[in-house]
DNA sequence: AAACTATGTCAACATTGCTGACGTATATTA
DNA sequence: TAATATACGTCAGCAATGTTGACATAGTTT
């Protein structure tokens, strides 16, 4: 019984540990959107703002639906947030190229310097926890993620992450 | 100079590795999430009451200041939440035992169900993952999470998880 | 021409955070 | 013991960010 409890159930498979990794995940993604909110307030965006800017920036042209696909919020709340974006002059659109009823979102200069100033913090916290750990232990944080991402959408999610 | 850079910059501290991993925390959290919102729902309850309910459980006991310093809001956002926790029977107060000022936190029996009912759902998601990546990989997960915990409440935060 | 699609907008509302002010019970310190 | 500090609660108001529903406009597809 206890060999077929251990097959099935090796240790890090346990209630407790799942019960950590839970926690960890917690406390790390608490801990780490804390930065950029200081550097939002100045300019009085919060990290809905952020989220925008940082997906527009790495997916230049980008969509309404698509960026909407990403965030799963509705239209309506995206809305807000790109209109103050637009009107602070840190996004731009553009008529879409192929179907002229998409607007193609785009970062204006004054908006890449935003997201590289708060991209730049977010990555030292992440390259610090990258060096302390090892590049092992960076692929198994890499693999346990995206296996937390709902099924349906991994593989594109993983296709879009790598491209760049 | 090539060397220089690599030895100081090695792959996986690349830049795009590190938008990756942020993107992959993103989007595991975002889906990581999801879950347990259906199941509140229907209690009309929100993710705030996850979240207290979640660490009372895995605290009993627990006074209003520790979890405060765990959920880094302020006393007026948990005291909304726990107020309907409390009044909805899941929760239950006791005067502190060493200081009387303080009041401890407990689930009842309904407050382990809900909490119970919502663990296993989140449970078997991180499980997936974890038997998909691997022992190896988890260690690694764990690893890079513990090191995006700001260094101050790093040691506290990982005691108290291992504590169980 | 009709139907569908991508986007925007108006209005109302819920959740969950915040600040500030003030009260009460209990503990600690001078 | 009196003064001060602490743990907690509560009232009131506000901000950010999510939601639904309804409707408009332009452009695409059938």
């Amino acid at each position: 019984m206890s060999d077929l409890k251990s097959l099935a159930n090796p240790l890090f498979l346990r209630e407790d540990e799942l019960r950590q990794g839970i926690e960890l995940l917690f406390y790390a993604y608490r801990d780490f959107t804390r930065g950029p909110d200081e550097i939002l307030a100045r300019y009085n965006f919060g990290r809905a703002h952020h989220r925008a800017l940082h997906f527009i920036g790495g997916h230049p042209g980008i969509t309404v639906a698509e960026l909407l696909a990403i965030l799963r919020i509705t239209k309506q709340s995206l809305s807000r947030v790109l209109s103050a974006l637009i009107e602070g002059g840190f996004v731009r659109q553009q008529q879409g190229t192929r179907d002229r009823r998409q607007r193609q979102l785009f970062l204006t200069e004054q908006g890449k310097n935003l997201e590289r100033q708060i991209a730049t913090v977010q990555q030292a916290k992440v390259a610090e926890a990258y060096r302390e750990a090892g590049a092992e232990a960076v692929a198994g944080y890499r693999k346990v993620l995206a296996g937390l991402i709902d099924e349906q959408d991994r593989a594109a999610i993983l296709r879009s992450i790598q491209r760049r």
